[in-house]
DNA sequence: GTCTATAATACGATAGAC
DNA sequence: GTCTATCGTATTATAGAC
């Protein structure tokens, strides 16, 4: 693998250990083991270019994950209970929630950098409309998917922070079954 | 005012807008016109003494705040949208979110430091707690009262998050208005 | 393309005078 | 209780050799 993508592979998991301010330059270069002078050769533009493209990468790796998930299963209630399992499968083995997410990564940034800020908005949006094509599939109006979809994407994003700060795996696990019961109120 | 409080305030200000390791020790001083020697007086472990200082009035203010609201009206679902609305027109005047939320302050530590976490997750549980008494009185069982109200806990937490991202209101209004059908699915 | 050396600055924290 | 001066040590970034 050539350097720019390993030292983006090394960031992207020390970023999401971290967050962006709680990880250093010399610590990626340390666990890369590249020198400065290299770093800066694939990233003149220094560590906030190195950052977009780390939330580049997680963007298409989260997408893809999420779109293998909502293809395997039939309707939308069962893809979502699946995706749920599988974060809390990954909460239980790691401890913590690092991928579908930005926000432990970036939130101080968010307000500040314009590029962070559409990195996140992206991802976002992406996100919800996976969920709501699957809505449409479902037979829902393409308004009232889009609606759903924006609240799935709200409640995994504040679920998330929940267990996080809660250590535990409890808050997504209720989240996962409130939420068939708000798709059937609209079928 | 004591000068304590002064510096409390001041820098509860700061932490909302650009996040905890985005602001400097000397960037407080700055703005409360005092020195390093006085702020190390009131607070002599630090900048961390000093957050969590901030997040526990930071918890006071906005659970009075929801509190009252939730006083206020007679059904959850009445609150729920005033508090909504008063985050919307919050937003439209400021064009951010800075109270009722951590997440932006501290989520970068939420992994890293015990006092934070904890701060955090005292407030989540204030949150919920509120809302689930109000879903009591409602008529709901305590078991689905505590559902809903995690649901909704997140919910406002994630949606807060669409809307800095989004620099729009409208994740707000749409959670806004698919709630209420959450709760109606349980009456 | 990668290295070393260095710059320039900001950080949190401490000591001691008043 | 507040001040000034200072200490280490981080930080990001740059210059120039190879």
């Amino acid at each position: 693998m050539d350097t720019k993508s390993m030292i983006i592979d090394t960031a992207t998991t020390l970023f999401q250990q971290k967050g962006y301010i709680g990880v250093g330059l010399n610590e990626i270069l340390k666990t890369c083991n590249i020198s400065k002078g290299s770093l800066y050769h694939h990233f003149p533009n220094g560590k906030e270019e190195l950052l977009i493209a780390c939330l580049k990468s997680m963007s298409e790796s989260i997408t893809t994950d999420i779109e293998d998930i909502f293809k395997r299963y039939q309707t939308t209630q069962e893809a979502t209970l699946a995706m749920i399992e599988k974060l809390i499968e990954n909460y239980n083995r790691e401890g913590s929630i690092s991928g579908y997410t930005f926000t432990s990564i970036v939130s101080e940034l968010a307000t500040l950098s314009a590029p962070v800020r559409n990195a996140c908005s992206y991802l976002y949006i992406k996100m919800q409309g996976i969920y709501s094509n699957k809505l449409v599939e479902d037979g829902l109006s393409k308004e009232t998917a889009d609606s759903i979809a924006l609240m799935m994407t709200a409640a995994f994003e504040g679920g998330i922070m929940l267990c996080l700060t809660q250590k535990s795996s409890h808050p997504l696990k209720v989240i996962s079954q409130l939420l068939p019961k708000l798709m059937k109120g609209f079928q």
